[in-house]
DNA sequence: CTGAAAGCGCTAACAA
DNA sequence: TTGTTAGCGCTTTCAG
C-alpha cells in the first residue's frame, strides 16, 4: 500500500493540504482545534512529508553535502571485510585517514546547525559516486581534494555553493574554501631536519600533482635554499601503493649512499617508507630520518613514532561546514578563503622524542 | 540568476523534455546528433538536474540514510574545537567510538553500492537532528541505537525500509536487524575472569536500559551463576559522564573491600571507571581488574590495556546497509535478522597480556 | 527515435 | 484562521 500523501492526510482530516502544510511548516498558524484534528489523521495515516516534494516546492534541498575520495585504494576496500575487524601493533587498515578526520568534522557541525549531510565518496576514478549525485541533492557542497576539474568546480559553483578544503578557492565567485599553511609546516619542518639534525642530503617522496603537494614541496625547497642545502630531486611516488614503496626499497640499495633524511609528502607516504627503508636494511632514525605530513593517528603507533606535521583536521571539516552555512544563509558574501595553521610533530623518526613527543606550533 | 532547468536545456537544443530527459536516463535510446545536440546545450547551460524533480517523478529518492547517536556528549562537542587538536598518551576525545566505525562501514558499503547517504545525528535528547529529517530524504535507513521509541520506528517502517543496528528486528515486518553476540560475548569474559583469574566478587557497571546492556548483563549473570559466583548487584552508570566515575570512585573509597574486578557494559564506561579505580587508589590488574565491551580504539591506548570484548563494528555497518540495499532491490524478502560474532581480547587491564595482547573468538 | 502531456507531493501566494 | 490553486522540475507513458 503506498504511503500516505497530504491529500489523504487532508481528507482523513477534513482539512485542506494547505491546513496540513501549515501543520508542519508553521503550527503557530492554527487553532488549537485544527491541530488536533491534522494531528490524529497524521499520527493514524503514518504520514511522513515527502522530502522531494517539498524540497521541489520550496525551491531548496535543506541538505548539504561533503564529496571526498576515500583515502584507501579500491581493492584494499574490497578487501575490507578481512582486513577490518583483525588486531596488531601496525593496523592492517590505515585509519583514520584525513578524509576521516574532517569528515568527523563536517558532521559534527551539521549535527549542531541541524543539517541532514548527504556524503559520497569518489573510489579510483571511476569507482563509487560521482560529485554531481551529491551536488544534485543538496543546496551546497563541501569537496575535499579529489580528482574533480577545476572546469567541473567553476561549473557546479554556477548553480550550487561550494567550498573547497585543501585547495586554493581561488577567489572565484561563489567558491570559498579553506586550507592549511602547507609551505609553513613543510618549511619549519625542513628547517628543523637541518638546523637540529644537520641533514644536508634528502629526498622527497610523494606524488607531485596538487595544490598540496606543490605548496609542500615549495615550504621544503625554499627551507632549503636558505639554509644552503641542496635541493632534492624529484621523486614521484603514489602515496599508498606498495609499488611505489618497493620502489623506494630498490632505489635505497641501488644508491651508493643512502640520503641522511626521506621527506614525505604525506603520512601514508611516509609509513609506506619506512617499510621500504627497512627492507633495505636501514635503520631509522640513525641511518635514515623519514618525516611525514598530515598528523594520521597511525603515525603515533610506529616505532619509532613519526616526526610529521600536523594538520587540524576536524577543525578543517568544521570551518568548511561552517564556511557553507554562512553562505547558504546569505549568498551575498564575497568569498572567504581563510588558512589554518599547522603544527610541527616531533617524534622518534627523525631521532627527537626520547620520551614524550614535543609539538611546535608553526604559522 | 536561476539555475537551469529541463525546460531551459530543451528550448536551447530545439528538442523535447522528454529528449532532454533521455540524454540523462537512457541515452542508448537516443540518435547521435541528437545526443550531441542536447551535450551542448547542457554544458552551456550548466544544466544539472534536480534531485528533488527527479526524486518526486520517479517515487523514489535514490538515496539511503543512517541515522545515530553521536556518541559523544553535548558538551563534549561543543568544546570540542578546543580538544580535537591536542595530543597526548590519552585522547581528550575518545575517537573512533562505536558509532564512528559503524558509520565507516555503512559509508563504505553505499561506496561500493554507488548510494548517496544521508547522515543525521542525534545530540542529547533534542538536539541534532531528527530521525524523520533523514527518513523523508531516502528509500531506507540504518538506524543506530537511539532515543528513537518501538512506536516511531514501527510507523516509519510502513513507509521506508529500516535496518535496525544492535537491536533486535523482532521480526516485525519491514524491519531488518543485525546485532552481534552480546551475551556470548559477556560470558565468555565471565567465564575467563572466574576460571583464568579466579575472580568471585565483581562488580557491574553501565546503563542497564536498552537491548544491547540488557543482553550483556545476562550473559554475565548467567555465567556466573554456571560457576556459581554470586551475581553483582546493579550498578547503573552512565556511560561517559564524569558524575558517574565520580560516583564510582565514591563507592570504592566506602567500600569495606574493593571487588576484585570491575565488569563494564561498554569501553567508554570502563575508561571511566579505570580512572575511578585510581583516583580511589587502587591498581589494575593487581587490586583491582576492569573490562569493558565494543573494542575501540582507546582500549588499546591505555596503560595497561582494556581487557574487552570486541564487536566487528565496520561489518555491522556494513551487513547494515547491505541488508538495507538488497531490501530496496527486492522489498517481497521476508524479515532478516543475522547475528555477528564477538571475539574476547585479552589485554592488561584483567591481567593477562603480557607481551602481545591474545584474542580469542566467540560464537 | 522523438514529442506531447499528465502527473509525482508539497508549498506559498492569494482569497475568503 | 482556513481554503483554492498554481506551480516547482522531472519522468514516463502513449502517440506518432
Amino acid at each position: 500500500m503506498k504511503p500516505a500523501n497530504v491529500y489523504d492526510v487532508a481528507a482523513a482530516a477534513g482539512v485542506s493540504t494547505a491546513t496540513v502544510s501549515r501543520y508542519f511548516r508553521s503550527p503557530e498558524k492554527l487553532s488549537q482545534a485544527t491541530l488536533d484534528l491534522v494531528r490524529e489523521a497524521v499520527d493514524r495515516l503514518g504520514y511522513l512529508p515527502s522530502g522531494m516534494a517539498r524540497g521541489l516546492a520550496e525551491r531548496q534541498t535543506g541538505a548539504v553535502g561533503l564529496y571526498s575520495f576515500s583515502g584507501h585504494e579500491p581493492d584494499e576496500l574490497i578487501d575490507a571485510d578481512r582486513a577490518a575487524d583483525s588486531e596488531g601493533p601496525v593496523r592492517p587498515r590505515l585509519y583514520p585517514l584525513f578524509a576521516d578526520e574532517v569528515l568527523r568534522g563536517v558532521e559534527l557541525e551539521c549535527t549542531l546547525r541541524r543539517l541532514p549531510l548527504v556524503v559520497g565518496w569518489q573510489l579510483g576514478r571511476e569507482a563509487g559516486i560521482s560529485l554531481d549525485e551529491i551536488a544534485r541533492r543538496v543546496d551546497g557542497v563541501v569537496v575535499l581534494p579529489s580528482t574533480i576539474s577545476e572546469a567541473q568546480l567553476a561549473q557546479l559553483a554556477k548553480t550550487k555553493a561550494v567550498v573547497l578544503v585543501s585547495q586554493p578557492g581561488g577567489g572565484r565567485d561563489g567558491i570559498d574554501s579553506v586550507v592549511v599553511d602547507n609551505e609553513g609546516g613543510m618549511a619549519a619542518l625542513a628547517e628543523h631536519l637541518v638546523h637540529v639534525h644537520g641533514v644536508r642530503a634528502l629526498w622527497y617522496a610523494g606524488p607531485e600533482n596538487g595544490y598540496e603537494h606543490e605548496a609542500r614541496r615549495r615550504g621544503l625547497d625554499s627551507a632549503l635554499a636558505r639554509a644552503g642545502v641542496p635541493l632534492p630531486g624529484p621523486t614521484v611516488v603514489d602515496a599508498g601503493s606498495r609499488a611505489a614503496s618497493r620502489e623506494i626499497a630498490a632505489r635505497l640499495l641501488a644508491a651508493e649512499e643512502p640520503p641522511r633524511a626521506i621527506v614525505c609528502a604525506s603520512d601514508q607516504t611516509a609509513l609506506g617508507v619506512m617499510e621500504a627503508v627497512r627492507a633495505a636494511g636501514h635503520r631509522i632514525p640513525e641511518d635514515v630520518i623519514v618525516t611525514g605530513f598530515d598528523g594520521i593517528d597511525a603515525g603515533r603507533l610506529t616505532d619509532p613514532g613519526l616526526t610529521t606535521v600536523r594538520q587540524p583536521m576536524e577543525r578543517l571539516g568544521r570551518a568548511a561546514m561552517g564556511l557553507l552555512a554562512e553562505r547558504l544563509a546569505d549568498p551575498g558574501l564575497g568569498p572567504r578563503n581563510p588558512m589554518l595553521p599547522v603544527e610541527l610533530l616531533l617524534r622518534g623518526s627523525c631521532g627527537c622524542g626520547d620520551g614524550r613527543p614535543a609539538s611546535i606550533s608553526v604559522s
